[in-house]
DNA sequence: TAATAAAACGTTATGTTATAACACTTCCCT
DNA sequence: AGGGAAGTGTTATAACATAACGTTTTATTA
């Protein structure tokens, strides 16, 4: 794995290109909707999007979020904890939060029952701030 | 909502081919694979099976498992708090546990954030006890 | 018990999400 | 320069899910 700092300068073109079309979107995206606005740079196929997507969460700087079958930015923090995703009902952003307690809660859960825990997807449904506001 | 008394006798015949076909796999199962095995009993169209699994949802009989677009019957358990679901990425078993701690983490992640909860999604991948075994 | 409302059902067609397989290119390292 | 690893492009297809519409069954209550 290619730590921080050479993260960014190893990034392809394409990429690069998913990358930026993530950034601009507030909400996660699918990878339909990448392919749509990707193509005026010459992408053409759903599997360059999906490989950029692995790679892009191989390099940990996205997310996929398993109940929208899409994808969002990592936050920048480093995150060695559980990352748990609020993902808004009503208005569709979606905010990345990390919780020791939460990570450690999980690890005994996994040592009481001998599972050994790999990979964790923690999504809650409902209503933002914002929304609940209105 | 109706209670656990009348929830089996309630059950219609779409809904009991599906939970009996459930019931007989070992781990989660897709729409299409239930499709496949009920279609000697009938059932022609994927839209009978999702909407039977939706139905067993709302009856609280059934899990969706949504890192494996796959479904899974409910441990018998009462659950009013989150259930956290183990995937065994070897053998593809799945352990559905249930944990105060981390349902009131979540509470108050949410609480800190103004953010309403609404369904939450737990879903650990791993390996079981016994794969780690051998 | 007849009228009616709500839930469930069936069917066709279609939409959406994701991967297999194969060939070619670029980059990096010794 | 040669060789391996990672990245790329393309076609075809697989896997997952819902829209729209009409009919049937079940439950309710007038």
């Amino acid at each position: 794995m290619k730590n921080k700092l050479t993260k960014k300068q190893a990034l392809t073109k394409n990429q690069s290109l998913v990358l930026k079309a993530l950034r601009k979107a507030k909400q996660p995206v699918g990878a339909y909707e990448l392919l749509d606005q990707l193509r005026e740079h010459g992408l053409k196929a759903p599997l360059q999007i999906y490989r950029t997507l692995d790679q892009l969460i191989d390099l940990k700087i996205v997310h996929r979020l398993e109940s929208l079958n899409a994808w969002t930015l990592c936050c920048d923090a480093e995150h060695d904890s559980t990352p748990v995703f609020a993902i808004c009902n009503d208005c569709g952003s979606v905010n990345e939060y990390f919780d020791e307690n939460l990570t450690s809660n999980i690890a005994k859960i996994s040592k009481k029952s001998g599972f050994v825990a790999d990979r964790s997807i923690i999504e809650i449904h409902g209503r933002c701030d914002q929304c609940e506001a209105d």
